[in-house]
RNA sequence: GGGCCCGUAGCCUAGUGGAUAAGGCAGCAGCCUUCUAAGCUGCGGAUCGGGGGUUCGAAUCCCUCCGGGCCCA
């Protein structure tokens, strides 16, 4: 990878005798193209150097033996200005874009480690809702992300298909629900269960007795009765069902699934170690707690024995760490649960258990609406099927707008723009924000968007498409207008920007880059022609359009963006 | 009551100690007989929540207060 800004902090800390370190910390990127590519900041020199600022950028400007890569350098006040050699930049980064092709941009840091990230945790009484849309857009997109920086990846959802909430939805189906099946409703199965959830919150206002009989229920499912396993198994396959269907459609996929259901029972060792640790007590009332200050203390199995949902993740989190032999666990669950998460960590921390520190919670905001927070007992949510439908439909009469397509076609192009809206809107904004989704306002064709980057790549294409030459050995170097200089300067940074999204675990910076790279290139577009252009300089355009659009197809990857050749 | 996260133009966002705070949406004015107008160009719009501090230099670091969100008891 060619790092022009290391090369240039290594010649200038040989020249000053001063760590390379610190000088990387004082070289910038000027605030406009005319004062240079990259600047040394020399205020922070004057102290160690005993001379002030000014005199050090001026002095080095004549001294300082410029490393390949740079055409010159330029005091200016306190500054030190350097200018790209940018017919060399575009020979080399052009040339290793067209060489790595699908793999610019990727990097083997995480090369023999393996990471396992953990998302969607859908409960399987209702749909998944535009809230898991957020967290499998973040969880596919870090995923995509650790795998190009060379990590072993495990994608793992975990289905939370024990407790009181499923046997809620159980026990309004069975007193309400006619032997309804998905087939004689002609609904989805996650959708026919989910009726049921929001019946039991309705008519438990009215019926307070439903409550307890809801409780019974899930004895009875610890029990093992016959009949109730058998009610469980039915509306949990239906649910999983509708899952599968939507996991498809939005592109979401998994290695493996784990179900809460599997894990949950076998907690006991872990209470007995705990205990004789010293790291749980029995409290007053008979309950197990575990004693985690300066955190509050967390209650880990109940007075009458019954399990909460930490038991799931205690025993859960030992079996992905040991069994999958993990170096990173990543759960990525919304920001409400971030106390739970320092909880659970905490306890194989006091439990002495030497991987507790692989265990991460990616914590992200929630999706609000204008009336607030998400609430599926009340049925106040967007389901995500229908999400999809809506703004499908949307972009479909978009479509029409333009072109006639086959009903297959536009079904697919309508899905793959309507995906792109979706995941972009999710994925662009810092993962710690929270973020208000207006229906009307939140999903948009234009602007800072997924279709105007599809877009951007399908008329490049376009252009790649008409030319049916080869410009494989074009002069690089003929790139000399300001927006085709900008061009090469953004590709040359690409790598570097996936690397950050990586360490701070933000996908949100592959997504502006992604705006940059296309606002720079539908700029280019409209200023330069490229198939009109002379001879040599059309080959060069050319072998620039299919480096961009190499770059936008790999950052549209990483974020899980079907590309379109077309649009 | 305590803890965590967020606060940048009417709205959404970029910015992770350096020069004039950068885009998008919405608004206004232009650009399709020329490689896809889901595009491009231009204009207006910001006490970077308030105050204090550290620093040669703060949207960025520290303290404090205010507002919003979440969680715990």
């Amino acid at each position: 990878m060619l790092d022009l800004k290391n090369l240039l902090a290594e010649s200038i800390a040989k020249k000053l005798d001063v760590p390379k370190e610190e000088i990387m910390k004082l070289i910038e990127v000027p605030p406009s193209e005319e004062l240079g590519d990259y600047a040394l900041a020399c205020f922070a020199l004057a102290k160690r150097l005993k001379k002030k600022p000014a005199e050090i950028a001026s002095e080095l400007s004549k001294t300082l033996s410029l490393p390949e890569g740079f055409a010159k350098m330029q005091a200016a006040g306190p500054y030190l200005n350097f200018f790209i050699d940018h017919a060399f930049l575009a020979e080399r980064v052009l040339g290793e874009v067209m060489s790595k092709r699908d793999s610019y941009g990727a990097s083997d840091i995480g090369k023999g480690k393996r990471v396992m990230v953990e998302y969607s945790q859908p409960n399987t009484n209702k749909p998944l809702h535009i809230g898991h849309l957020r967290n499998d857009s973040i969880g596919m997109a870090i995923s995509n992300i650790f795998e190009f920086c060379g990590y072993d990846v495990i994608r793992a959802n975990l289905m939370n298909d024990r407790g009181i909430h499923i046997c809620q939805a159980m026990l309004a189906y069975q007193l309400f629900g006619n032997n309804e099946t998905p087939e004689t409703a002609s609904v989805k199965g996650d959708a026919l269960v989910g009726k049921y959830y929001v019946l039991f919150h309705q008519k438990v206002k009215e019926m307070p007795e439903l409550n307890e009989k809801a409780r019974e229920l899930l004895q009875k499912w610890e029990a093992k009765d016959p009949e109730t396993i058998a009610l469980w198994k039915k509306l949990r396959s239906w649910v999983i069902q509708g899952f599968e269907q939507t996991y498809k459609r939005f592109g979401s996929r998994f290695d493996v699934v784990f179900f809460e259901s599997d894990f949950y029972y076998r907690v006991k060792p872990i209470i007995e170690e705990g205990l004789a640790k010293g790291v749980f007590y029995k409290d007053e009332k008979g309950a197990i707690v575990a004693k985690l200050a300066p955190l509050p203390d967390k209650v880990v199995l109940r007075e009458d024995g019954t399990s909460i949902y930490i038991s799931n993740d205690l025993v859960l989190t030992k079996h992905k760490v040991e069994h999958y032999k993990l170096d990173l666990n990543i759960f990525v669950v919304a920001s409400e649960q971030d106390l739970y998460f320092k909880q659970l960590f905490r306890i194989f921390e006091l439990l002495g258990y030497k991987w507790h520190n692989v265990n991460e919670h990616l914590s992200y905001g929630l999706v609000l609406l204008r009336e607030g927070k998400l609430k599926s007992r009340e049925g106040k949510v967007i389901d995500a099927d229908d999400l999809i439908d809506n703004v499908s439909e949307l972009a479909k009469r978009e479509i029409l707008k333009r072109t006639k397509l086959s009903k297959e076609e536009l079904e697919s192009r309508a899905l793959a723009i309507a995906l792109a809206a979706i995941k972009f809107s999710m994925l662009r904004v810092d993962p710690k924000k929270n973020i208000l989704f207006e229906p009307e306002k939140s999903v948009s064709f234009e602007g800072s968007t997924g279709p105007y980057i599809q877009y951007t790549y399908a008329r490049a294409r376009s252009i790649l498409r008409k030319a049916d030459e080869d410009y494989s050995q074009a002069k690089f170097s003929l790139l000399s207008s300001d927006s085709e200089k900008a061009l090469v300067k953004k590709l040359l940074i690409f790598p570097n920007i996936v690397q950050n999204a990586l360490s701070e675990r933000k996908p949100n910076l592959i997504c502006n880059y992604l705006i940059e790279l296309c606002e720079l290139f539908n700029s280019f577009y409209h200023e330069l022609p490229v198939l009109k252009a002379e001879q040599e300089l059309r080959k060069a355009r050319l072998a620039l359009v299919d480096a961009v659009s190499t770059v936008v197809a790999n950052g549209l990857r990483l974020l899980n963006i079907p590309v379109l050749e077309e649009m």
